[in-house]
DNA sequence: AGTATACTATGACCGCAGTCAACTTTTTTA
DNA sequence: TAAAAAAGTTGACTGCGGTCATAGTATACT
């Protein structure tokens, strides 16, 4: 017999569903420390050992929504590939992926991400991870870049992508550590022109 | 009546230097993780609260230890300035940085250092200070090899400073959370040498 | 010296993330 | 459909980082 299904969900499914809206709902409105476990649960109408059946720290709730955040980049991507040539494509995206990041994420949320993905061992690396659109989309319009002789090819497209990732992870670091006092939009748009750019891009 | 010292130190600073020596032997034998902050004390000879009279958080042992870190890049100033353009000495540095980082202090150490820098708010941020000799080296360097027309000269000897030890830092964050599944010292020769210097200094 | 003031030390206590053994419900097996 | 197995639920409990009121001890003041 087939699991029985509520709304096309297992029981399981809902309430892992019901703690995570009820967590994300609570950060939003107190911020992360501001919320305990036992609250989400009592919020989500489950037990605080449910939460750890779905999630196996507080901060993994986070981590599960930058999984989710793809769906938002891939939007972009109409907009992005507007864009004339292989350097005004990565700062179309620069800008969207960092105008997201500051006005819908938020420093404090990005912080807790961060710092789960430094001090949970065995969690999957969100931050990462090559699979996730964030690095294949740049990916493939840096190969465009090549192919149309914009960018080097002393590295390989991958190799690039990850290069730049890791650059703007280098902003979002900073960015947080100095608690947001820099517009983020601003300085990673100019962090990308003036200095990140220019290595990869053939000529200037 | 000027404090009372013994060996030169008054009483508070021998506590203090008495529980910060405990707190990294403990950390070195048995990890951050394993070693409580009583364990510290006692070892220390004093109690669970005077820990809290000097240090915030049991991290703050942490960014202590990388405020004196300064001293061994120091050390390193003669054999960078020995390179003999402003690629050569940025890559000599790196070298040198990473070596000891990935030798010295180990990926650990490094992830809790950089957790306490996003995590706690209000302690002074040592990874990101410019008045550390990191950046004021790395600024040097750069202003010596923009006067020798090596760096381009769009930006300022302190904005590439901030720039290219931002993207360092990314270095480091790539490398611990994929917890030290590279080489640091050559993947960051390589990042460095193929991707970050190629947009600073002029040709290539 | 004797008193006032600041600095230093203490450990019981609190709050909360995370665990776990017992329990309930659902699914599979026969 | 009944028994066995698996999946999901529960909340009391543990361990530890961090706090705080109290106590002690130096230094400064008169």
């Amino acid at each position: 017999m087939a699991k029985t299904r509520i709304d096309g969900k297992t029981k399981a499914e809902r309430t892992k569903e019901s703690i995570y809206l009820s967590a994300i709902t609570l950060f939003r409105e107190k911020g992360f420390d501001s919320v305990t476990v036992e609250e989400i649960t009592q919020a989500a109408g489950t037990a605080k050992g449910s939460f750890y059946t779905y999630f196996s720290t507080k901060s993994d709730i986070i981590v599960e929504a930058f999984w989710h955040i793809d769906a938002y980049y891939r939007s972009l991507a109409p907009m992005v590939l507007a864009g004339h040539d292989t350097a005004d494509r990565l700062l179309r995206f620069t800008e969207g992926q960092m105008r997201y990041i500051s006005n819908e994420i938020g420093c404090d949320m990005l912080r807790i991400l961060y710092a789960n993905q430094l001090l949970v061992e065995g969690s999957d690396k969100v931050i990462i991870d090559r699979s996730r659109f964030w690095h294949t989309f740049i990916r493939d319009i840096i190969a465009e870049g090549q192919q149309r002789k914009e960018v080097h090819s002393r590295l390989s497209p991958g190799e690039l992508a990850i290069y730049f990732n890791r650059s703007m992870r280098g902003m979002f670091l900073d960015w947080n550590v100095s608690s947001a006092a820099t517009d983020l939009v601003e300085e990673a748009l100019r962090f990308c022109r003036e200095f990140v750019l220019p290595g990869m891009v053939v000529q200037g």
